[in-house]
DNA sequence: GCCAACGTTGGC
DNA sequence: GCCAACGTTGGC
């Protein structure tokens, strides 16, 4: 079944790599790093300035939803693409057709509340959410307004 | 630390 | 174009 385009994101994060603390520090930061197409179609082609982000932290405990994001403008090259010393580096991209493409994603907010896996699981109305399915491995996916709205509800209190 | 589920690579 | 081998993600 093809993935829904709500306007409504969840994005993954190792809080050790980026977390919403840094997000919150920074108010503004490139999503950058990501190499898997189907995400930077996502981020290249579908996220629009202001939509809402869910940031998810992944590998580490407890997993769950931290914080709010929104995109801050359109996509635009990912600048590790062209840089020899970070590990994104990509000598195959081409400046004048660059493979990799994101957006920059603002702080929102951090929720009162972190969202857990385990209660994202447990929730009515979050049944289909993308990111609890089996075998899914996309860093940024989308979520539909119901399942943004219910989890900030669950967050803010 | 394990490993399922994918995505990518490269030989043919 | 197929597909086996390999690498990565990320929950458990």
């Amino acid at each position: 079944m093809p993935i829904e385009i709500t306007g409504y994101w969840l994005a993954k994060t190792e809080p050790e790599v980026y977390s919403i603390d840094d997000l919150a520090r920074d108010g503004e930061t490139e999503w950058d790093g990501v190499r898997n197409y189907q995400v930077r179609n996502f981020m290249r082609d579908r996220m629009k300035p202001g939509e809402q982000i869910l940031i998810y932290h992944s590998n580490t405990k407890p997993l769950g939803v931290y914080g709010i994001a929104e995109v801050a403008g359109p996509a635009h090259p990912d600048s590790t693409q062209f840089d020899a010393k970070s590990k994104y580096y990509d000598e195959g991209s081409d400046p004048d057709d660059p493979r990799w493409w994101c957006p920059d994603f603002r702080y929102v907010e951090t929720l009162q509340t972190p969202v857990t896996r385990d209660s994202i699981k447990e929730t009515p109305g979050l049944e289909n959410i993308n990111v609890t399915k089996r075998g899914m491995r996309l860093s940024v996916m989308p979520v539909t307004k119901k399942e943004f709205d219910i989890i900030c509800k669950l967050g803010r209190r």
